[in-house]
Order: C-alpha cells, then structure tokens, then sequence
DNA sequence: ACCTGAACACCGTTCAAGT
DNA sequence: ACCTGAACACCGTTCAAGT
C-alpha cells in the first residue's frame, strides 16, 4: 500500500471509531468521510461497506474478549467466569449501539467481512459453557448458539432507552436459570 | 371530516398495513403514499409521524390481546395463561418487523402517539403476571415492566435471521425461569 | 378544507475525471 | 495507484400553489 493510502486508510479508520462510538453502528458514512477529510470514493475505496469498516474495530474488541475468556479460566469458577464474561461481552457491545443486530446478521451470513470475527467470539462463548456444565454447573439444555442468542437479547435490551437497572436485575433471573446449583447470583 | 378526506384516511391506513406487514415498521413512508394515490403532504396531513400512522394499526391489535388476556384468565391456569399469552404478543410483533424497537421508546416517550396502546399493553400482561404471583406460580422477583422487557427481548430475537427453532427453546427456559413449581413447559 | 408535488436537506453507492 | 467530488436514486419533511 503507498503511504499516502495508508495514511488514509488509518484515519478513515480512526474516525469511524468516534462517529460509531458517538452515533451507533448505523452512523452516517458520509460524516466519517467528511470528518476523515477524504472522499467517498477513497472511504469506498478501503472499505467496500459498512461491515467492512466495523471489522477491523469490532475484532480488535473482540480479541480482548476471547482473551478474557481465557483469563477467566484460570481466575475463576466455571459458573463465575461464564457470568463475569457475558456481562463484558453485553458491556463492549453497549459501546457501538445497535451493532449487535448487525453481528446477528453476520453471524448468518458467511459473506459477511463480520462473519469470521462473530463466529469466533461465539464459539469463545460456548467454551466457557461447554467447561460449566462438564462441571455440572450449567444446564447441559442449552447449546452454545442459545448462550449467544441470549447474550444478544440482553445486549438488545440494555441499549433500550428502558431502565439499565431493569435489564441488570433480568440478567441475574436469566444467569440463575442457566445454571444450576450455584449460590444465586447475588441481587 | 370532508368525505374525501375521510376516504383518503381510510385508504392510506389500509395501505400501509400491508406496506409494514411485507417490509416492516420502517418502511418508506413514500412508498405509502406511492401505493395510496396520495401526495405526501396528505399522507402528513392525517399522520405527522410514523407512529401516529402506526398507532391505529397496532391499536387494533392491541385490543385483541388484552381481549384475549381476559379470555384466558377464565380458560387457564394462571401460568398457562400467562405463558400463552407472551406467546401470542410475540407472534403479533413479528407480523411488523422492528415494530418492537418502535414500541419500547414509545413506552418511554410520554409524547410518542403509541404511549397509551403500548402501556396498556404492557398492563394487561401484567394482570396475568400478577394473578399467576398471586397463586404462587411465578416468581415474585419480577415486576410487569420487566416481564415486558422479556418479551420484548424474545421479540427482537424471533425478528432475527437466526433460527426461529432456538428461539423456541429459549422461550421455554426462560419461561421455566419465571414459573414456579408447575411441570415444565413442555419441550 | 383539502390536496398536489416540487423543494430542501439528508443518505448510500458509483464512476468519470483528475494527480 | 490513488483520490476527488459530482451524479444518481433513494429517503423524511415542509410548504407554496392549486381546487
């Protein structure tokens, strides 16, 4: 790549961090361009759509969560540790509103630049569960794509302008009916 | 009202019932009037907003499932009635796509056309959720407004490109989350 | 009273023209 | 190679002009 694209390619990159974070994961292209000071062919150019654009941000999340799910098996109960990195996974996603909707779709569609990177971070999910319920911590009536449903679902309704306390108090009566036998979730 | 406009009114609403049914609660308001014969400023004449046009839509479903709340209080047991109640408001919702988003903010906007519809609503479930507390079949750790959210949340994940069979399943353990004691919600 | 449709300010996406 | 920005086809919303 010449430097002066590069350059480009980084900034366009950068901004689009803000405006996603500032605005949701649906914000205007059109004001990353204006703000990166490039034109719309050169965004284009770089990266083909929007879900090109939010892979390269999304994934550097979604490493650190993978990470983190393996920290936590060494820190942690199986129970602990699949509560502790649900609520990381629901916390990051808060970051870039809405974009867990467009994870669901990647998630299905293998063409999608966001497909590798949720496929990843779900299967990350399910070994944490797969771990709690050889222990017989977790219900063993659930797969590790229901987990990811559920997690989706939680994360949804935290970005609802509906009360926060709501949906943290929901995510303990959920927690609770996963798994099993454990002290209940503290309220 | 003039005969005309009343005609307008009427024609409007019928085509964008079948507008939102084949492309969801969003769909181009244009698109409306394209199909109705009518210039755009009609269209806002009669409806200033997307929710004022949704209003007499939804409201109309509305009232059947506060109808059909009342019916099963006398046909079921209480946690049956309340299980196949949610059920029913889910299966309405994805009648409209993203519909659901739409009534979440309008529960929280005291201004937004739907407020009332969407808060009664809201209030017949929570009759059923009451009634079946009262018997001791329900948790008593969870409020009408959070057993809202839950529907909702399940909503959003039927509304999803991903398998409507898991999200079946993860009615049913959520269900077995929230009742008490009665024989599990069969699988 | 009520209706029409052009006008305005946005958007995503493409592509000829420039360096 | 790479970039620019106008062009195109959409959208929601408003409003002067017509009946």
């Amino acid at each position: 790549m010449r430097a002066d694209a590069e350059k480009n390619y980084d900034n366009i990159l950068s901004v689009a961090r803000e405006v996603f974070t500032e605005q949701g994961a649906s914000a205007s292209l059109r004001e990353v361009a204006r703000r990166a000071g490039v034109g719309m062919g050169t965004l284009y150019r770089h990266f083909p759509n929007r879900e090109a654009l939010l892979e390269p941000i999304l994934r550097e999340g979604f490493d650190k969560l993978s990470q983190k799910a393996n920290d936590l098996k060494s820190a942690s109960t199986s129970s602990e540790a699949l509560v502790l990195w649900v609520q990381e996974v629901i916390a990051f996603t808060h970051d870039y509103q809405g974009v867990i909707s467009v994870m669901m779709s990647a998630i299905e569609d293998l063409d999608s630049a966001l497909h590798v990177s949720c496929h990843t971070l779900r299967v990350a999910g399910a070994e944490l569960l797969i771990r709690a319920q050889s222990e017989g911590k977790a219900c063993t009536d659930l797969s590790g794509d229901e987990l990811f449903d559920l997690i989706a679902a939680l994360a949804w309704l935290r970005d609802q302008p509906s009360h926060k306390q709501r949906s943290e108090h929901l995510f303990k009566v959920i927690a609770n009916a996963i798994l099993i036998d454990a002290k209940q979730v503290e309220n």
